[in-house]
DNA sequence: GTCTATAAAGTGATAGAC
DNA sequence: GTCTATCACTTTATAGAC
């Protein structure tokens, strides 16, 4: 995978550092070419000599940053998928697979640990936001070898089911990352202020036991839940 | 709670109709208000003139679809509460009540079903999107309703640990919701073309797993996982 | 590679006629 | 309540001087 347009230096740098600050604050779409140039203390023109638009500013964060992770995911995953080990150790596998590129990209990045969090997860979560195509291609790799140790578990489910369920894993994972002051407001504080790491970690709880839900352990075969509220 | 921002008829519910298939496509940032004119096929002035600016027309949309939402979540919740039950409904009974007035929302909306879902999903997981005040305190009274419940399931747990639980259940329904088309294509097609009451019975299975993940069930007590790749 | 100046189009909002 | 015309800005992008 060519790394040409992952590394940036100088005046890029300044600008894509600039970029990224706001866009984690404020989102993508909300974002102007004037900001950031102000925001990098550098004249208007110089997003569009060094990036040629601003939509090319947006792809090299994007690639930036998710080039790395998916990567590593795929490697993650692809040792997981050598070195076996009973189903529990799979599961768990496939979730530090699956989140911990996303946790060491934050710590990589030279923004303040909230803002990458942020920024990380805007890109994983925000909808109609299209990735540069070398990332989208990684996206897609990584996804095949995460649906294929699922099947390991689970080789009774539905693919289409372990396909969902890495999808919804995303969905917390983006959640985690990004809306820790939505959480704060809602819950008035009880969510506390848990740093990334406190936050995975719930969250591995939180997942590992879902991805793994429907695994043979006769003890919790799904009782008939007659008093349910509703029939999904 | 006074209804009177939540219906709209006429001229303005032309416009919010307009409004809402746009905002659930691109996203509320992506639209003018010449947009949202011109799919409702009225006038550049209209906006303004029947809801004061652009603002609050998305202040509308959102409270249109939210108020009835939480309100109903609010009323699950405490039912389930009321009636009470084993563990197991109980857990049943805290995803049902906070997800299906979502569902229902769907349903009640006028937009294709599809759309209704991505727009759902879009206010229920779109990062710095301000909610209008009303709307934000039925949010906050609804979770302090599903903390409480998560409480009688696992009493041993901290709240925190609770409130992240519900906030990764949040973040797995919008996924759930609006971004099938990532899914599809991330996942080959392997995600299927599921409609939204399959995609709600899947993340079912995966977040009550989750959300009552380390209740006591001697038999599944947590195995020290030696194996992991990573410790969080 | 950095700058100014400016183009060309788009933005939300409003005054005032009908 | 609807319309046109327009204001006052902002947007991305670029030509051309330095």
């Amino acid at each position: 995978m060519d790394r040409a347009n992952v590394r940036v230096e100088g005046a890029k740098l300044r600008l894509v550092t600039a970029a990224e600050e706001l866009f984690a604050q404020r989102g993508f779409e909300a974002v102007s070419v004037r900001d950031i140039t102000k925001g990098a203390d550098m004249n208007i023109a110089s997003v569009n000599y060094h990036f040629g638009s601003r939509e090319g500013l947006v792809a090299t964060v994007m690639s930036r940053h998710l080039t790395p992770t998916f990567e590593e995911r795929i490697a993650l995953l692809e040792r997981v998928e050598r070195s076996g080990g009973p189903e529990r150790v799979l599961l768990e596998g496939i979730f530090d697979g699956w989140v911990r590129p996303v946790l060491n990209q934050v710590k990589r990045s030279s923004l303040p640990e909230p803002l990458a969090c942020q920024l990380l997860g805007r890109m994983l979560g925000e909808q109609s936001l299209a990735m540069p195509t070398g990332v989208a291609g990684l996206a897609e790799q990584a996804f095949a070898r995460g649906l294929n140790l699922m099947a390991k578990i689970l080789p009774e489910a539905a693919p289409e089911e372990l396909a969902w369920r890495l999808h919804f894993l995303t969905g917390a994972l983006s959640q985690a990352l990004a809306n820790e002051a939505v959480l704060q407001r809602e819950s008035r504080g009880v969510g506390g202020k848990l740093n990334v790491d406190e936050r995975v970690a719930r969250l591995r709880r939180f997942a590992i036991a879902g991805l793994g839900e429907g695994k043979k352990e006769p003890a919790e075969m799904e009782p008939p839940d007659s008093q349910a509220i509703f029939n999904f």
